[in-house]
DNA sequence: ATAGACCTTCCAGCCACTGGAAGGTCAAGC
DNA sequence: GCTTGACCTTCCAGTGGCTGGAAGGTCTAT
C-alpha cells in the first residue's frame, strides 16, 4: 500500500510550512486526511500533489479563495476539463499584475519626484512646515494603490 | 474663533472615510479631537491638515506604523527638521517599491509563459491530470512576492 | 527513563481598514 | 411637539494568508 506522511514530511518535500497546511485544510482547501490513532495527520501522494499545485497557484498570485472554488472539484490535480477555468484564472490574474505594475510605476515616479523635491529643498525656508510631501498630479486618488508585502518586517 | 467640523466634514474636505480617521485616532495616529456636548467629534484646520499629510504619505505607500513613529513629534505638518528622517523614509519606499516592481515584472512572465503553455497544449493528452501550471523557473521559492491590492473586490 | 524532535489544538496578532449592529443627536418640515 | 432622515457614537467582528506561541500529547533513539 501507498505510504503515509506525517505532515511534516509533507512540509518538506511540498515546501510549504506545516503550519500553512493545517490553515488550508482549516479554510477547506485541503480535503482533512487520515489520521493515526496518535491523532497525527497521515498524507498520502494525492494531498502531495494537491498542495503541490497549490503552491504553484499561489506563487503566481491566485487568491485562495478563488482556488478553492475551483478546488471543490479538484482532486489530486487539475483535471482537463477544468482547464477553461483555469486559464480564464490565470488571465485575469495576469491583466491585474499588469494593472498593478502600472500603479506601482506611478508611485514611483512619484516618489522620485518628491524625493528630488525634498533634496533640492533641503534648505529650511522658515515656514515651520514643509509642502514636501504634496503631490502634482492632477487626480490625487492613487489610494487604491496601496500595495504590501507580504510579512515584510521593517522597524 | 476658528470654526469647527464634524467628523464627516472633514472625511469629505480629505476624502478619507469617517471610519478610517477613527480609526487612525484608535492607532494613535491621529491626537483625540475635542468634544461637542454630544460627544460629536470637533476637528480644527490642523486636523484637517495632518490628515491630508497622512493621506498623501499613504498613498505613497508609507506604512503606518513609520509614519507613526514620526507623527508623534509632528503637530500640523512635518517639521523642517524631521525632513532627514522623511526623506530616509520616501527613500527606503523607493527601493521597495522598486524591488516590487521587479517582482511583479517575474511574475507576469512567469503568467504569459502559463497562458501560453495552457492555450497551446489545449487539447488534452489523456493522462487526467496536467502539468500547465509547472514552472519552468528553476528557484520555485517566489513564495514571498505574493501582493494584493487593498479592498480588492473580486468574487 | 529521558531527551528531543515531532505532533496536536487553540488563541492571538499582523496590516489597514471595512461592515454592521444598536443606539444617541441634530436640523428641517409638518 | 413629532417625525423623518442624515449624521454621529461605541463596540464587535471580519478581511487574506498566514505566523507565533502556549500547553500538552507522541514517537524514536539512547
Amino acid at each position: 500500500m501507498a505510504p503515509m506522511l506525517t505532515i511534516g514530511e509533507v512540509a518538506r518535500t511540498t515546501g510549504l510550512p506545516a503550519k500553512t497546511i493545517r490553515y488550508y485544510e482549516g479554510i477547506g482547501l485541503l480535503p482533512a486526511p487520515q489520521r493515526a490513532r496518535s491523532g497525527y495527520r497521515q498524507y498520502d501522494e494525492s494531498a502531495v500533489e494537491r498542495l503541490r499545485f497549490i503552491r504553484r497557484a499561489r506563487s503566481l498570485g491566485l487568491p485562495l479563495r478563488r482556488l478553492r472554488a475551483l478546488a471543490t472539484t479538484l482532486n489530486g490535480g487539475p483535471r482537463p476539463e477544468l482547464r477553461p477555468r483555469l486559464l480564464l484564472l490565470v488571465r485575469d490574474q495576469l491583466s491585474a499584475v499588469q494593472r498593478q505594475i502600472a500603479e506601482l510605476e506611478a508611485l514611483r515616479q512619484q516618489l522620485e519626484e518628491v524625493s528630488r523635491r525634498m533634496r533640492t529643498a533641503a534648505r529650511s525656508d522658515g515656514t515651520g512646515t514643509c509642502r514636501c510631501l504634496e503631490i502634482s498630479g492632477r487626480r490625487s486618488s492613487v489610494r487604491n494603490s496601496s500595495t504590501r508585502r507580504r510579512g515584510a518586517t521593517e522597524p
